[in-house]
DNA sequence: TATGAATGAGCGTTCATTCAT
DNA sequence: AATGAATGAACGCTCATTCAT
């Protein structure tokens, strides 16, 4: 739909360095993205160490080397999650393309990479904040900011469409944080319950109807 | 916002059922209405069968006597998430409204549901499918055909508010799933993450602006 | 030496109730029972939790049914050491005897039951309080107490006999104290070099030469 | 309260040393004499290599150019003690005085030592022949001797006492096995039960009148 | 039917030891 | 020789499930 071929290196980048250069870096990459997957798939509680280990070829004290604990392998697994996340944002703000497009352009990209996890429900939705009691405590501080930064880059791109003209006057952050939901539902539908829905494209397409101003025809 | 004193009753009422007629059907209910909220509170996974067996009065090995294991009684009482669902989306469809005031209603009366567990994050949303491989395989022939039931229901409404000229000429089932994925938002918004957003009723506004024909001023 | 018959049923009653009329009481006991040889064989840190579980014929976590954790079970060892001491001390303080009798008959006694515990160092010697850090700390409040108890006992012996003009002039707690030193002298030294010592008679007769008044021949 | 400026030197010896100029001397010796530090304050279990290589500077793996495993660093502490402990016996025994003021002399010395290692309660003492069976077996043919020699350096004082007629008839080593004994109560008592006992002059004074003839008054 | 004591597989974590550099 | 990253066996503890009463 729109030119995003340098913005998916992004997002592709980490399965590429498996030349191991610095181990010390390698090992923490090589065992965060491993452990994405496998939280992803199986889930925090059903993940054990041992499969986190096994899958990315270490032994299972190694992981303690890198990471305190398992919560906090967890909690690196969301970091790296954000990070792509606001990197594939920022890139995409600074682009020369109308509010809409740019908004388009990112739902584009993460429900590519939510796509590519498979049948890995990428973790970094909202939901998660709300996960069981030790956890949750720790999350917070560390996913809070990252939506709200998140939210915050769509925000601008919102103000920008309402500044434009393109878009109705309503309060950005909501616009925002209604967009990512939006986007979640989008990936949500197709890719799990596709029995009963396949509509991505006409979710979004409500959603702008929403937040653009009456075209006049 | 709307008249709902019937229609409330349909999620109150497991805390009137105390009298303990049939001893059979009480324990199995009294055990599935607890868990539902030890499970919402406290996750599935720290939730202990000794914790609701407690909670309910019953004996930990009272609890196999009417659920195979511990998943069983997951999903019974996901069932009664459903159930309940169910039951107040039949209730509002056969009101005579129009089809957006219906909408609104199901939207209040979730989020008032939702709300009323507290801290608790009701478990029915759809991401809760994704939990956890295992267990996931079981859920879903559980909890595809309710969450199409229920998506049927609203879709109906949706159909009518098209052969009335409310809305746009778009696929119901996809508005429908829509529409309860926007019930989410805002309640999740609203309820945890209220330091960045607070807007449910704007978010609703936006839906409905996507969705209704263009009113002429 | 003295008759003890009586006595030594304190220190021996354990060996008997296999009969497990109170599961309850009974697997405490028995784990008890069986935890003291194997720690006071293997050490605190070598002995582990399915050692004794399996020594005392039980699972793993029917430990952890009695004891919070290893740390309580193993004062729950030391607690039964002391209760057993201290009943014999005030078996012994009742009885019509002499001081130094008394004091004799203590020594014969503590001895016996620590070479019951064959190669099993009784773990209720004073250096024992010095173990390790964590578990020191809740070892001194349940410890202290009991050896002053056993002190005090022994004190008022010892001021018995002072008071009798059996003993000198001296600070009770000071020689009750000494006095248990060197029973554990003359058990260790009789018992584990056996091959630089062999002389647990004269070392209490070294002990009392000192405490006694200088006999008149 | 004995002129001890020369001997107490023995003591300190380690903390001079750091000059370093055989490198692997020096390496063994640092080690060495930390761990006697570490070992004491935090007992053999809880110490780990990685404690004992970071406190003396050097690398997890160069302990094991040095020894073959923990236990054999923890045997070679021992070794330390036993060493010293001989040194100053040794020198003690060949200074000009009589055999009691040589016992108090040692007695002084031990004492010191023992608390100089602050907290740390000097680890050869005769108990902890007893540690765990498996350290144990290796233990007591490198410990046995020395406490044999250091009896047995003892046991000469004690003869000198008994041929001047300081002291009564008794068995030398049984004394001097006593004495070793009544100093470690008399350290022990002091510096971890002070709350129920204080009186290690009192102990010495005992243990004295045990030994020595009646005096004439 | 209801109980709750007993079970034991399974997990997170530690740490002595090895070995490539 | 010296390093310290990597290893993996071993342990304490949990908790779903069973079963004798």
């Amino acid at each position: 739909m729109t030119d995003q071929s340098v913005i998916n290196e992004y997002w592709l980048k980490e399965s590429k360095d498996h030349t191991m250069r610095k181990k010390n870096k390698d090992i923490r990459e090589r065992v965060i993205n491993t452990a994405v997957k496998i939280f992803a798939k199986t889930g925090y509680f059903r993940t054990t160490m041992e499969d986190i280990a096994h899958a990315a070829h270490v032994a299972k004290g190694t992981l303690y080397l890198y990471f305190k604990d398992k919560e906090s392998l967890y909690l690196a697994t969301l970091e790296k999650h954000f990070d792509r996340a606001v990197t594939v944002l920022t890139e995409i703000e600074t682009t020369e393309r109308s509010a809409e497009e740019k908004m388009r352009c990112i739902a584009e990209q993460f429900i590519n990479y939510m796509t590519g996890l498979k049948d890995a429900y990428p973790v970094f939705t909202f939901e998660n904040l709300h996960t069981t009691g030790r956890i949750m405590k720790k999350m917070r501080p560390l996913v809070m900011p990252r939506i709200k930064q998140m939210t915050e880059i769509i925000s601008r791109i919102v103000e920008e469409g309402i500044a434009r003209g393109e878009f109705i006057d309503i309060e950005p952050r909501i616009a925002a944080f209604y967009f990512l939901s939006t986007i979640r539902t989008a990936f949500f539908g197709e890719c799990f319950m596709s029995e009963i829905f396949s509509g991505s494209d006409a979710v979004m397409k409500m959603f702008f109807k929403g937040l653009k101003k009456k075209e006049v025809y």
